[in-house]
DNA sequence: TGAAATTTACTGCTCTAACAGTAAAAATAC
DNA sequence: GTATTTTTACTGTTAGAGCAGTAAATTTCA
């Protein structure tokens, strides 16, 4: 799964999937998210240039989790606390 | 962490982690993504509104994984194999 | 089957992301 | 300390994302 195209023709399936699991239209669901329900067809359809604050919002009611990680995230999180500790 | 502006500010800071440990400048990260220099600015800026692909072609360069997950994503995952297979 | 609801696929319009270029600010190296 | 590199923060331009509206295609359901 490391092509780009795939990972996000497959998030569209599962917004859609979980939209259907849970009654919604794609205009309710885009009334919920606060954004177009042309927004929402495209997600689901897999368009690659959809901004990412209307995916994380339409993700958000659907409580689909998204986590990011990366060979150093354990290094990062420690780093992350040292930095807001700081003065 | 529910903000998803909180998220995406994290998620910036965790690109740009990688990116110093890696030892690239924006430029050069930019250029092994293929987009502009700005967009990786931006990313690492937590800016909302860059798109997908951009943000997904950069975090395939830092071997960022990306996952989603919700509610439903074991149900999906068999529904999407059997869908594979029908014809 | 046929009617209603939903999705798909267009439309034009507006707004802005992406971009390279540049310059100032900050960090790093010497 | 100064010079160099890198980052930050602007610019103007261009391409296209977002959007509501609409209509056709599809699905749902009685």
């Amino acid at each position: 799964m490391a092509n780009i195209t795939q990972v996000i023709v497959k998030l569209g399936e599962l917004v859609r999937f979980h939209r259907n699991k849970a009654g919604l239209t794609q205009i309710q669901l885009a009334d919920l998210a606060g954004v177009g329900k042309s927004t929402v067809y495209d997600i689901e359809k897999g368009k690659s240039t959809v901004q990412i604050n209307s995916l994380f919002a339409v993700l958000a009611i659907m409580n689909i989790d998204v986590k990011f990680s990366g060979p150093l995230s354990a290094v990062f999180e420690k780093w992350s606390v040292a930095q807001s500790s700081d003065k």
